[in-house]
DNA sequence: GATTTATCTGAACAGGCGTTCAATTCAACC
DNA sequence: GGTTGAATTGAACGCCTGTTCAGATAAATC
């Protein structure tokens, strides 16, 4: 036996990459193996190997193009420091909300990748740090926030947004407009002067 | 060839703990064997037997101790409610920057428990958020804080504070003293009223 | 209808996995 | 000095791992 009717290239394809996205997000990177990926999609595992050139690009593919995506999705408007954080937060929640398997894939494998690539995937999260602590300078610089260490409540305020993540499911007490908003309001009280 | 020299069963015992420890932090659960943990040790595979039923329970007492510990270092003292969040945020940091290995597995290999060992941490972990929960609605009654969601409020600092463990480094530009104090301060302002 | 080409199978490779257990060794006790 | 018992080895169990590849198949092209 071989190629079995209905095969296509271009359906396989993407159904690896979710396949993958789904288990690892579930069970981790290390636990899942080709052939559970190869099950899901529906071939065997040798087939893969048409779509990645192995189990660790599957992995660093992912985490790459979420990063590119988050910073594809958000730069500084042309506006004051406040309205610039605001932006910020309320993108990073309904950005991170949108897709939390890829979050947490970004987040709790980087120790799976190897060196050459976690050192791709640590500049592209250094990139989105730094655009925050920027709006953090110049909002310090202006007078408006009061931060005693722009790269600490950097760091701070972004492991305060994504936190909603290990917690927010569809459908509960609140909707994600409610969650940006009140996020919102506990970032611009953290950072404000007084 | 057996037991060789200098030997010792309460030797053995801890270290076999430690080397799960940090072979767990460094690499994840699923990616390490219970080979190299042996190796670490200086012994075989199966001696580790003696020490641990089987490489789940190491996990999962690992989590348990950890989690335990965690309650027994910190309940609300009788102050008042800005005073006990103050105490709260302090103790949090403190706490997790002394063992950041047992933090980050307590974190990330949830997923590698069997159902009812994650119950089993999930219900301490619970049992954490609660308290500082307790603490929030305290204040919220006494006017002292202003929060439009306990609960959320309960993730969010908790979120914030934990991240601390995903950047500090010891002999950092900060001391854990000054983190404490800046952490603190986001906190105290994120939770004031106004 | 024949040929080409993309797609997939199924077996194989060499090695690693968690766990068990009879046999062995060494330290402590009588 | 002989005996006991805890500590450990090393081999074995059955199974799973990522990856490769010759061969088979079906769709697309001519």
């Amino acid at each position: 036996m071989a190629r079995t009717q209905g095969s296509h290239g271009d359906i396989t394809g993407p159904k690896v990459r979710e396949a993958a996205l789904r288990l690892f997000a579930q069970e981790g990177f290390a636990a899942v193996s080709m052939r559970r990926i190869a099950g899901e999609v529906g071939v065997q595992a040798g087939a893969l190997y048409l779509y990645t050139p192995d189990k660790q690009t599957l992995l660093f593919d992912l985490m790459r193009e979420h990063l590119e995506e988050l910073l594809a999705n958000w730069s500084a408007p042309d506006a004051p420091p406040l309205a610039q954080l605001e932006d910020f937060a309320r993108h990073h929640i309904r950005f991170h909300l949108a897709r939390p398997e890829l979050v947490f894939i970004a987040y709790m494998e980087l120790r799976n990748l190897e060196p050459e690539n976690f050192r791709v995937i640590e500049r592209l999260r250094r990139e989105y740090e730094d655009r925050l602590e920027a709006v953090l300078k110049a909002g310090q610089a202006a007078g408006e926030f009061e931060v005693p260490d722009t790269k600490l409540a950097t760091m701070a305020i972004i492991a305060m947004l994504t936190g909603v993540n290990t917690w927010y499911r569809e459908g509960g007490r609140l909707d994600r407009d409610a969650v940006e908003s009140i996020y919102w309001d506990m970032v611009r009280k953290a950072v404000a002067a007084g």
